[in-house]
RNA sequence: GGAGAGAUGGCUGAGCGGUUGAAAGCACCGGUCUUGAAAACCGGCAAAGGGGCAACUCUUUCCUGGGUUCGAAUCCCAGUCUCUCCGCCA
């Protein structure tokens, strides 16, 4: 969220640097709200003042004038929260600024492509897509999940399960051991207000799954990402600054309606309702977010390179960022059978965005109270991970070869196979 | 599911109708002392919002929302959350 206050400073330069986002709001109205609302903020406190004052004197003679003012108050108070109200609902429907470097554009097309790794592997027969070869293994059954549950869901088993799960733990390994992040099983339940804090609700309430408590507890949902959950670790504090950066990582699964995304990816388990994904989270100081968002793309493509799958770093255009970010990469792995590159990690810095819905400050070595700068990123998404193994190392039998890396967590298992 | 207890500043924790924005302790910052550090002693230290170029000043805030009152952290009602005991259970 924005802090009107900055608003109110450089309107035009808010509304200006809002324009690359595409999108339309109505500044007239936001800067109306404003004024309003200070007036009648202005009003009330002054009518307040003179309230305390006449209890203070404790002059019984003026009792009767005190309670006349609080009618008034009462009034104005209705008109400015209502204001108030409308203020914020369109403040929190408002996207984070894009930061200078990021390409002004509005569809992913405009992109930009930075560097590439790894080798494309070049096979000497079709490669098949990840969805025949787990069908063909008996190891990736999509009919079931239909049976069961419905559809884009899937029953991942036998030793792709285990591959699964060997991804995630090498993952964890190397974020827990080698990047410095602290490892967390958070609540995969979100609260309302936790879902507030990283840009999720109100706007997005659509993608979300929200599941039943016992009445009178408060409205919770699935988390998409636990970007939701670690960030908001640090919602409502006031942190001291020696204590960031704070790095967390966890290892989820997420839940996503993709609503709006019918007919897309329908087939495999690229894009499913339930996956699980590796997700880092850093706090920081909110001077150091870039910075912290280069050390998190290593840390992510460092995962690709351990495990010598080809990719590319990408930046997202302005249009093509998520609501909360400022500035974001994207990391696209190679998949042979659609010959392209698919996201598998997208690491954004939210700068203050966040941590002002969430209400995240720390005091810095000045002892002022700041917002921090929040991050996350996938280190990486599970399920693209698995799928992009199966594609890019299979063999011409159907069988498929494993990272070395990844073997220790297999029983040292070198290939899965038919039987 | 049954029975209780509680929610106060960065943290712990007093207050239970009128200078209480809030005692005390811890943490933190500054100073004295010390070769340096520690200890000891002295001093400082909440947040949000409004007004002002500024110094500064005003308002709000003791879980949330209502109510009583001239006046509420303190009394009443509703809600949320947390904890303890019993039952059930992974």
């Amino acid at each position: 969220m924005h802090n009107i206050k900055e608003i109110r400073n450089d309107f035009d330069a808010f509304a200006q640097a809002l324009k690359k986002r595409s999108i339309d709001i109505d500044f007239n109205k936001l800067k109306n709200l404003d004024i309003q609302n200070r007036e009648l903020i202005q009003k009330k406190e002054t009518l307040e003042k003179k309230k305390k004052d006449i209890s203070k004197t404790k002059d019984k003679s003026l009792f009767s004038k005190s309670k006349e003012i609080s009618q008034s108050i009462v009034m104005i108070n209705e008109q400015q929260s209502k204001i108030k109200s409308d203020l914020d609902k369109i403040l929190s429907n408002i996207p984070n600024l894009p930061h200078d470097d990021v390409p002004l554009g509005s569809t992913e097309n405009e992109n930009i492509e930075l560097t590439k790794s790894g080798k494309i592997p070049n096979f000497e027969f079709t490669p098949k897509s990840h969805y025949e070869l787990g069908e063909k293994l008996g190891m990736l059954d999509f009919d079931l999940a239909t049976k069961t549950t419905g559809s884009r869901f899937v029953f991942v088993k036998n030793k792709l399960a285990l591959l699964e799960r060997a991804i995630s733990n090498f993952m964890l390994d190397i974020h827990t051991s080698k990047n410095g992040y602290e490892e967390i099983s958070p609540p995969l339940l979100a609260s309302e207000n936790t879902m507030f804090g990283t840009g999720q609700l109100p706007k997005f309430e659509t993608d979300q799954f929200e599941v039943k408590l016992d009445e009178g507890s408060g409205r919770k949902f699935l988390i998409p990402t636990a970007e939701v959950i670690l960030t908001n670790i640090v919602k409502d504090k006031i942190l001291d600054f020696k204590t960031l950066p704070m790095r967390f990582v966890a290892s989820t699964p997420c839940f996503r309606k993709e609503a709006g995304s019918y007919g897309k990816d329908t087939k495999g388990m690229i894009r499913q309702h339930q996956f699980y994904k590796v997700e880092l989270v850093s706090i920081v100081e909110q001077n150091n977010c870039l910075d912290e968002l280069e050390r998190m793309t290593n840390c992510a493509t460092g995962i690709l390179d351990l495990l010598e799958l080809p990719y590319r770093k990408v930046i997202l255009c302005s249009g093509d960022m998520g609501f909360s970010a400022e500035k974001t990469y994207d990391i696209e792995v190679w998949l042979p059978s659609e010959k392209k590159y698919r996201e598998i990690s997208s690491c954004s810095s939210c700068s203050t965005f966040q941590a002002i819905r969430m209400k995240a400050r720390y005091k810095n070595s000045n002892k002022e109270t700041l917002f921090c700068g929040t991050l996350n990123g996938s280190g990486l998404a599970v399920g693209r991970t698995l799928i992009a193994i199966l594609e890019n190392f299979q063999l011409k039998d159907g069988s498929i070869s494993i990272p070395k890396v990844l073997r220790p967590y297999m029983n040292n298992l070198e290939k899965i196979t038919l039987n």
